[in-house]
DNA sequence: ATTGCAAATGTTATGTTATTACATCAATTG
DNA sequence: CAATTGATGTAATAACATAACATTTGCAAT
Protein backbone atom coordinates (compact mmCIF):
# COMPACT_ATOMS: atom_id res chain seq x y z
CA UNK A 1 0.00 0.00 0.00
CA UNK A 2 1.49 3.69 -0.88
CA UNK A 3 0.82 6.02 1.92
CA UNK A 4 -1.11 9.24 0.76
CA UNK A 5 -0.52 12.57 2.03
CA UNK A 6 -0.92 12.31 5.55
CA UNK A 7 -3.80 15.16 7.06
CA UNK A 8 -3.29 17.54 10.10
CA UNK A 9 -4.69 15.08 12.77
CA UNK A 10 -2.74 11.90 11.30
CA UNK A 11 0.36 13.75 10.98
CA UNK A 12 0.13 14.99 14.52
CA UNK A 13 -0.36 11.48 15.78
CA UNK A 14 1.99 9.54 13.58
CA UNK A 15 4.49 12.14 14.67
CA UNK A 16 4.05 11.81 18.27
CA UNK A 17 4.74 7.64 17.40
CA UNK A 18 7.46 8.63 15.93
CA UNK A 19 9.48 10.80 18.41
CA UNK A 20 8.40 8.10 20.94
CA UNK A 21 10.74 5.20 22.46
CA UNK A 22 8.23 2.62 22.46
CA UNK A 23 4.64 2.25 22.06
CA UNK A 24 1.97 4.43 23.55
CA UNK A 25 -1.39 4.38 24.30
CA UNK A 26 -4.02 5.83 22.50
CA UNK A 27 -4.83 7.78 25.65
CA UNK A 28 -1.05 9.21 26.01
CA UNK A 29 -1.48 9.97 22.45
CA UNK A 30 -4.33 12.13 23.29
CA UNK A 31 -2.31 14.11 26.36
CA UNK A 32 0.48 14.62 24.08
CA UNK A 33 -1.80 16.48 21.84
CA UNK A 34 -3.67 18.77 24.10
CA UNK A 35 -1.21 21.21 23.38
CA UNK A 36 -2.24 21.03 19.57
CA UNK A 37 -6.02 21.09 20.12
CA UNK A 38 -6.65 17.51 20.58
CA UNK A 39 -9.83 16.92 22.77
CA UNK A 40 -11.01 13.60 22.17
CA UNK A 41 -10.22 10.15 22.37
CA UNK A 42 -11.50 9.94 18.95
CA UNK A 43 -9.01 12.08 17.11
CA UNK A 44 -6.86 10.06 18.03
CA UNK A 45 -8.25 6.60 17.11
CA UNK A 46 -9.25 8.08 13.89
CA UNK A 47 -5.86 9.04 13.16
CA UNK A 48 -4.52 5.85 14.35
CA UNK A 49 -7.13 3.66 11.63
CA UNK A 50 -5.61 5.69 9.25
CA UNK A 51 -2.36 5.05 9.76
CA UNK A 52 -2.29 1.52 10.34
CA UNK A 53 -4.12 0.92 7.07
CA UNK A 54 -1.36 2.56 5.33
CA UNK A 55 0.80 0.32 7.16
CA UNK A 56 3.22 3.21 9.18
CA UNK A 57 2.07 2.70 12.78
CA UNK A 58 1.48 -1.26 13.91
CA UNK A 59 -1.04 -1.92 16.90
CA UNK A 60 0.34 -4.00 20.00
CA UNK A 61 -2.95 -5.93 20.63
CA UNK A 62 -1.28 -7.24 23.85
CA UNK A 63 -0.39 -4.06 25.29
CA UNK A 64 -3.16 -2.22 23.88
CA UNK A 65 -0.39 0.28 22.41
CA UNK A 66 0.48 1.51 18.91
CA UNK A 67 4.16 1.99 17.42
CA UNK A 68 5.64 3.27 14.02
CA UNK A 69 6.78 0.97 11.82
CA UNK A 70 10.44 0.00 12.21
CA UNK A 71 11.04 -0.23 8.83
CA UNK A 72 10.02 2.78 7.22
CA UNK A 73 9.89 2.98 3.07
CA UNK A 74 9.99 -1.15 3.46
CA UNK A 75 6.75 -2.64 1.81
CA UNK A 76 7.92 -6.11 3.36
CA UNK A 77 4.43 -6.10 5.68
CA UNK A 78 2.40 -6.99 2.30
CA UNK A 79 4.65 -9.93 2.31
CA UNK A 80 4.83 -11.48 5.26
CA UNK A 81 3.71 -11.62 8.94
CA UNK A 82 5.57 -8.94 11.34
CA UNK A 83 6.44 -9.99 14.82
CA UNK A 84 7.39 -7.92 17.83
CA UNK A 85 9.34 -7.92 20.74
CA UNK A 86 8.29 -6.23 23.54
CA UNK A 87 10.69 -5.38 26.34
CA UNK A 88 8.15 -4.98 29.67
CA UNK A 89 10.84 -3.11 31.62
CA UNK A 90 11.57 -0.94 29.55
CA UNK A 91 9.23 -1.14 26.65
CA UNK A 92 11.61 -1.10 23.83
CA UNK A 93 10.04 -3.31 20.63
CA UNK A 94 11.96 -4.59 18.33
CA UNK A 95 10.28 -5.32 14.73
CA UNK A 96 10.92 -8.09 12.44
CA UNK A 97 9.27 -10.93 10.00
CA UNK A 98 10.46 -14.80 9.31
CA UNK A 99 9.69 -15.81 6.62
CA UNK A 100 9.89 -19.32 7.84
CA UNK A 101 7.98 -18.51 10.58
CA UNK A 102 4.96 -17.37 7.60
CA UNK A 103 4.82 -20.46 5.86
CA UNK A 104 4.44 -22.56 8.78
CA UNK A 105 1.41 -20.40 10.25
CA UNK A 106 0.01 -20.01 6.56
CA UNK A 107 0.50 -23.30 5.94
CA UNK A 108 -1.34 -24.58 8.95
CA UNK A 109 -4.30 -22.73 8.37
CA UNK A 110 -4.58 -23.22 5.17
CA UNK A 111 -4.53 -27.25 5.88
CA UNK A 112 -7.46 -26.33 8.12
CA UNK A 113 -9.29 -24.74 5.66
CA UNK A 114 -8.86 -21.35 7.60
CA UNK A 115 -8.57 -18.35 5.70
CA UNK A 116 -6.25 -15.69 7.40
CA UNK A 117 -7.20 -11.75 7.14
CA UNK A 118 -4.61 -10.37 10.05
CA UNK A 119 -1.66 -12.28 12.14
CA UNK A 120 -0.63 -11.20 15.48
CA UNK A 121 2.94 -12.49 16.77
CA UNK A 122 3.72 -10.56 20.18
CA UNK A 123 6.73 -11.89 22.26
CA UNK A 124 6.86 -9.86 25.73
CA UNK A 125 10.01 -10.46 28.10
CA UNK A 126 13.22 -8.44 28.99
CA UNK A 127 15.57 -6.75 26.07
CA UNK A 128 19.21 -7.35 26.54
CA UNK A 129 19.48 -3.99 28.57
CA UNK A 130 16.95 -4.81 30.85
CA UNK A 131 17.64 -8.52 31.61
CA UNK A 132 21.47 -7.96 32.50
CA UNK B 1 2.25 -26.93 36.18
CA UNK B 2 -0.05 -29.86 37.77
CA UNK B 3 -3.55 -28.30 38.37
CA UNK B 4 -4.84 -28.22 41.78
CA UNK B 5 -8.42 -28.40 42.98
CA UNK B 6 -10.11 -25.53 41.85
CA UNK B 7 -12.06 -23.05 44.05
CA UNK B 8 -15.63 -22.54 43.78
CA UNK B 9 -15.44 -19.32 41.74
CA UNK B 10 -12.51 -21.18 39.60
CA UNK B 11 -14.66 -23.58 38.97
CA UNK B 12 -17.97 -21.66 38.23
CA UNK B 13 -15.62 -20.14 35.30
CA UNK B 14 -13.96 -22.77 34.09
CA UNK B 15 -17.64 -24.74 33.67
CA UNK B 16 -18.71 -21.82 31.73
CA UNK B 17 -15.64 -21.41 29.71
CA UNK B 18 -16.04 -25.56 28.81
CA UNK B 19 -19.18 -25.46 27.63
CA UNK B 20 -18.92 -21.88 25.72
CA UNK B 21 -18.57 -22.68 22.14
CA UNK B 22 -16.05 -20.16 21.30
CA UNK B 23 -14.03 -17.56 23.78
CA UNK B 24 -16.00 -14.89 26.41
CA UNK B 25 -15.27 -11.75 27.15
CA UNK B 26 -14.76 -11.28 31.14
CA UNK B 27 -18.25 -9.44 31.21
CA UNK B 28 -20.00 -12.23 29.55
CA UNK B 29 -19.29 -14.81 31.95
CA UNK B 30 -20.11 -12.80 35.06
CA UNK B 31 -23.48 -12.25 33.23
CA UNK B 32 -23.58 -15.73 32.54
CA UNK B 33 -22.42 -16.56 36.32
CA UNK B 34 -25.18 -13.85 37.97
CA UNK B 35 -27.80 -16.35 38.94
CA UNK B 36 -24.74 -18.31 40.55
CA UNK B 37 -24.38 -14.90 42.95
CA UNK B 38 -21.29 -13.13 41.13
CA UNK B 39 -22.13 -9.46 41.14
CA UNK B 40 -18.85 -7.88 40.17
CA UNK B 41 -15.63 -8.19 37.57
CA UNK B 42 -13.19 -9.30 39.96
CA UNK B 43 -15.28 -11.94 41.20
CA UNK B 44 -14.46 -13.44 37.07
CA UNK B 45 -10.91 -11.88 36.40
CA UNK B 46 -9.44 -13.22 39.69
CA UNK B 47 -10.48 -16.90 39.13
CA UNK B 48 -9.69 -16.35 35.62
CA UNK B 49 -6.10 -15.26 36.44
CA UNK B 50 -6.10 -18.84 38.25
CA UNK B 51 -7.29 -20.45 35.69
CA UNK B 52 -4.83 -18.68 33.24
CA UNK B 53 -2.00 -19.87 35.69
CA UNK B 54 -2.76 -23.72 35.81
CA UNK B 55 -3.08 -23.30 32.15
CA UNK B 56 -6.30 -24.91 31.67
CA UNK B 57 -7.73 -21.39 29.84
CA UNK B 58 -6.50 -19.25 27.75
CA UNK B 59 -6.38 -15.34 27.03
CA UNK B 60 -6.98 -13.80 23.47
CA UNK B 61 -5.26 -11.09 23.70
CA UNK B 62 -6.60 -9.36 19.95
CA UNK B 63 -10.68 -9.91 21.43
CA UNK B 64 -9.66 -9.25 24.80
CA UNK B 65 -11.66 -13.30 25.55
CA UNK B 66 -10.52 -16.08 27.42
CA UNK B 67 -11.26 -20.08 26.17
CA UNK B 68 -10.83 -23.19 28.12
CA UNK B 69 -8.14 -25.20 26.71
CA UNK B 70 -8.69 -27.69 23.53
CA UNK B 71 -5.74 -29.42 24.88
CA UNK B 72 -6.93 -31.14 27.83
CA UNK B 73 -4.94 -33.21 29.79
CA UNK B 74 -1.92 -32.21 27.54
CA UNK B 75 0.34 -29.72 29.56
CA UNK B 76 0.28 -26.63 26.85
CA UNK B 77 3.21 -24.90 28.73
CA UNK B 78 5.58 -27.55 27.74
CA UNK B 79 4.55 -28.70 24.38
CA UNK B 80 5.71 -24.63 23.67
CA UNK B 81 4.37 -21.95 22.40
CA UNK B 82 0.12 -21.93 21.14
CA UNK B 83 -1.12 -20.32 18.44
CA UNK B 84 -5.09 -19.68 17.92
CA UNK B 85 -6.83 -19.13 14.46
CA UNK B 86 -9.60 -17.34 15.52
CA UNK B 87 -13.02 -17.15 13.08
CA UNK B 88 -13.95 -13.27 13.12
CA UNK B 89 -17.77 -14.56 12.14
CA UNK B 90 -18.53 -17.48 14.51
CA UNK B 91 -15.58 -16.83 16.99
CA UNK B 92 -14.44 -20.58 16.22
CA UNK B 93 -10.98 -20.96 17.86
CA UNK B 94 -8.44 -23.60 16.71
CA UNK B 95 -5.64 -24.22 19.07
CA UNK B 96 -2.39 -25.81 17.48
CA UNK B 97 1.49 -25.72 18.59
CA UNK B 98 4.33 -25.97 15.79
CA UNK B 99 7.71 -26.58 17.32
CA UNK B 100 9.41 -25.35 14.16
CA UNK B 101 7.68 -21.57 14.94
CA UNK B 102 8.83 -21.96 18.33
CA UNK B 103 12.53 -22.57 17.34
CA UNK B 104 12.64 -19.89 14.57
CA UNK B 105 10.81 -17.35 16.64
CA UNK B 106 13.15 -17.89 20.05
CA UNK B 107 15.77 -18.45 17.91
CA UNK B 108 15.89 -15.11 16.43
CA UNK B 109 15.11 -13.40 19.93
CA UNK B 110 17.98 -15.51 21.63
CA UNK B 111 20.03 -13.55 18.84
CA UNK B 112 18.66 -9.84 20.02
CA UNK B 113 19.84 -11.42 23.70
CA UNK B 114 15.97 -11.09 24.12
CA UNK B 115 14.60 -13.10 27.38
CA UNK B 116 10.98 -14.21 26.39
CA UNK B 117 8.30 -14.74 28.58
CA UNK B 118 4.68 -14.81 27.11
CA UNK B 119 4.29 -15.44 23.49
CA UNK B 120 1.21 -14.58 21.61
CA UNK B 121 0.45 -16.17 18.42
CA UNK B 122 -3.10 -14.85 17.10
CA UNK B 123 -4.43 -15.64 13.62
CA UNK B 124 -7.77 -13.82 12.85
CA UNK B 125 -9.69 -14.99 9.72
CA UNK B 126 -12.68 -16.97 8.71
CA UNK B 127 -13.01 -20.32 8.85
CA UNK B 128 -13.92 -22.86 6.77
CA UNK B 129 -17.69 -23.04 7.29
CA UNK B 130 -17.54 -19.15 7.39
CA UNK B 131 -15.67 -18.67 4.30
CA UNK B 132 -17.80 -20.65 2.10
C1' DA C 1 -9.73 -25.32 70.77
C1' DT C 2 -7.70 -21.50 70.03
C1' DT C 3 -4.55 -18.60 67.70
C1' DG C 4 -2.46 -17.11 63.63
C1' DC C 5 -1.85 -17.03 58.92
C1' DA C 6 -2.70 -17.38 53.92
C1' DA C 7 -5.92 -17.78 50.34
C1' DA C 8 -10.27 -16.82 48.64
C1' DT C 9 -14.17 -13.98 48.41
C1' DG C 10 -17.35 -9.82 48.57
C1' DT C 11 -18.12 -4.97 47.59
C1' DT C 12 -17.49 -0.35 46.01
C1' DA C 13 -15.26 2.64 43.44
C1' DT C 14 -12.25 3.96 39.98
C1' DG C 15 -9.12 3.66 36.07
C1' DT C 16 -8.27 2.53 31.21
C1' DT C 17 -9.43 1.53 26.46
C1' DA C 18 -12.59 2.02 22.56
C1' DT C 19 -16.91 3.15 20.09
C1' DT C 20 -21.57 5.35 18.94
C1' DA C 21 -24.12 9.17 17.55
C1' DC C 22 -24.57 13.36 15.67
C1' DA C 23 -23.06 17.92 14.09
C1' DT C 24 -19.92 20.67 11.35
C1' DC C 25 -16.39 21.84 8.06
C1' DA C 26 -13.60 21.58 3.81
C1' DA C 27 -12.44 20.01 -0.74
C1' DT C 28 -14.11 18.09 -5.06
C1' DT C 29 -17.01 17.72 -8.85
C1' DG C 30 -20.81 17.84 -12.15
C1' DC D 1 -24.51 26.20 -6.95
C1' DA D 2 -25.84 21.55 -5.15
C1' DA D 3 -24.23 17.20 -4.14
C1' DT D 4 -20.92 14.20 -2.56
C1' DT D 5 -17.11 12.72 0.06
C1' DG D 6 -13.69 12.69 3.61
C1' DA D 7 -12.06 14.82 7.68
C1' DT D 8 -12.94 16.89 12.06
C1' DG D 9 -15.26 18.34 16.58
C1' DT D 10 -17.89 17.13 20.67
C1' DA D 11 -20.50 14.63 24.01
C1' DA D 12 -21.90 10.59 25.75
C1' DT D 13 -21.47 5.87 26.53
C1' DA D 14 -19.79 1.14 26.18
C1' DA D 15 -16.35 -2.29 27.11
C1' DC D 16 -12.42 -3.91 29.58
C1' DA D 17 -9.61 -4.06 33.84
C1' DT D 18 -7.76 -2.95 38.48
C1' DA D 19 -7.34 -0.62 43.28
C1' DA D 20 -8.58 -0.50 47.86
C1' DC D 21 -10.51 -2.35 51.70
C1' DA D 22 -13.40 -5.51 54.45
C1' DT D 23 -14.72 -10.15 55.49
C1' DT D 24 -14.71 -15.06 55.39
C1' DT D 25 -12.77 -19.61 54.98
C1' DG D 26 -9.60 -23.38 55.50
C1' DC D 27 -5.85 -25.12 57.77
C1' DA D 28 -1.67 -25.67 60.40
C1' DA D 29 1.00 -24.70 64.78
C1' DT D 30 0.73 -24.21 69.46
ZN1 LIG E 1 6.49 -2.31 10.37
ZN1 LIG F 1 14.16 -3.28 28.24
ZN1 LIG G 1 -4.14 -25.03 25.45
ZN1 LIG H 1 -16.47 -19.29 11.41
Amino acid sequence: MTTPQLTKNQSLVFEVLEKAEGPLSAYTILDKLRDHGFRAPLQVYRALEKLLEYGVVHRLESINSFVACAHPGDNCHSHGIVAFAICESCGQVMEFHDHEVDHRLMGWVRGQKFKPEKTTIEIRGLCEACAA
